[in-house]
DNA sequence: CGCGCAACCTGTCTGC
DNA sequence: TGCAGACAGGTTGCGC
């Protein structure tokens, strides 16, 4: 569910309520959340410390507390925060008291389908080296360049999609954001990644950059699970240019949106403005199709 | 190493 | 109405 601007949103709000807070009491209910780590080993390394900072990496949430401890905390496709829920929703995983000067408050995660976690790290070095073996670049730093796009993708027979999908290339996009973001750019998503122009991973860069922007202005995108702290919804679903909206005209020529699979996952393109590769390439591939006929 | 796909879970919706 | 099957915002691990 969560992709990079619903984290987003999630950490702008939250961090007002957790920085400077201590944690006074941890509860973890699910001994997958804690894996490998059993829920009271996690429960007792986290609990005690005061929050530093809220930050983000990807989709991940990054809780810094005092003495160089990290929690790497990921909602994965269910997964919720709620500030104070009234009533508790039905599959609370994890559960935190907090303390300031004022007084206590409890958040919550819920997490119906389970695939949620949060990992502990202890020291900057372990940081980095989950983060490293993880992730690649941040899609809205300065660093994110056609450059580090092109030479990541070089080779590359894998469909584009499966490219912006990899965690380990671009960080935070996942299957809504990459159908808007390939949209935008008005490139195939089937395209080889290895095949693209130079204009091509050009529109696409921006592409990708305008449709994060786009969501984390909108508070993100509520299609079915995604919550605010409070429970409300984002409203980036009713901005969509093309996902989900199979059937519909497309907003740039109104030809009719198609869904079909990429990467293994619901795509939705419009096949106008998105010019689907011819066949696949490569001699191989052509020797294969000629042993099968003949 | 690159790539495609099953697995991990539960809930919801669709079609017969 | 009941039930089987498909599908869902993500990631990991396995086999080729």
């Amino acid at each position: 569910m969560p992709e990079l601007p619903e984290v987003e949103t999630i950490r702008r709000q939250l961090a007002p309520l957790v920085e400077g807070r201590r944690l006074v009491d941890v509860e973890i209910l699910d001994e997958r959340w804690s894996r490998p780590l059993a829920p009271a080993e996690l429960a007792a390394a986290l609990a005690g410390r005061r929050v530093e900072e809220l930050g983000r990496r990807g989709k991940y949430l990054l809780w810094a507390l005092e003495g160089d401890v990290y929690l790497a905390q990921h909602l994965r496709m269910t997964g919720a925060l709620l500030y104070e829920p009234e009533p508790e929703p039905s599959h609370v995983r994890m559960r935190l008291l907090l303390r300031d000067g004022a007084g206590e408050h409890r958040l919550v995660v819920d997490d119906p389908r389970r695939f949620g976690t949060g990992e502990l790290l202890l020291g900057t070095d372990a940081l980095d080296d989950f983060f490293a073996a993880r992730l690649g670049l941040e899609p809205l730093d300065e660093a994110f360049t056609i450059e580090h796009l092109r030479r990541a993708a070089r080779g590359r027979r894998a469909p584009v999609k499966a490219f912006l999908l990899d965690q380990r290339r671009v960080a935070g996009v996942g299957n809504i954001y990459a159908d808007e973001a390939l949209f935008r750019a008005g490139v195939h998503p089937l395209r080889p990644a290895g095949r693209l122009t130079r204009g091509e991973w050009e529109r696409l860069r921006t592409g990708v950059i305008a449709a994060l922007r786009a969501g984390i202005d909108a508070q993100g995108a509520s299609i079915d699970d995604f919550r605010h702290l409070d429970g409300a919804r984002g409203s980036f679903q009713e901005e969509f240019l093309i996902h989900r909206r199979a059937g519909e005209p497309c907003p740039r020529c109104g030809r009719e949106i198609v869904k079909m699979v990429a990467a293994g996952r619901g795509t939705y393109a419009c096949e106008g403005c998105q010019r689907r590769p011819r066949r696949r390439g490569g001699t191989r591939q052509k020797a294969r199709e000629r042993v099968a006929v003949g």
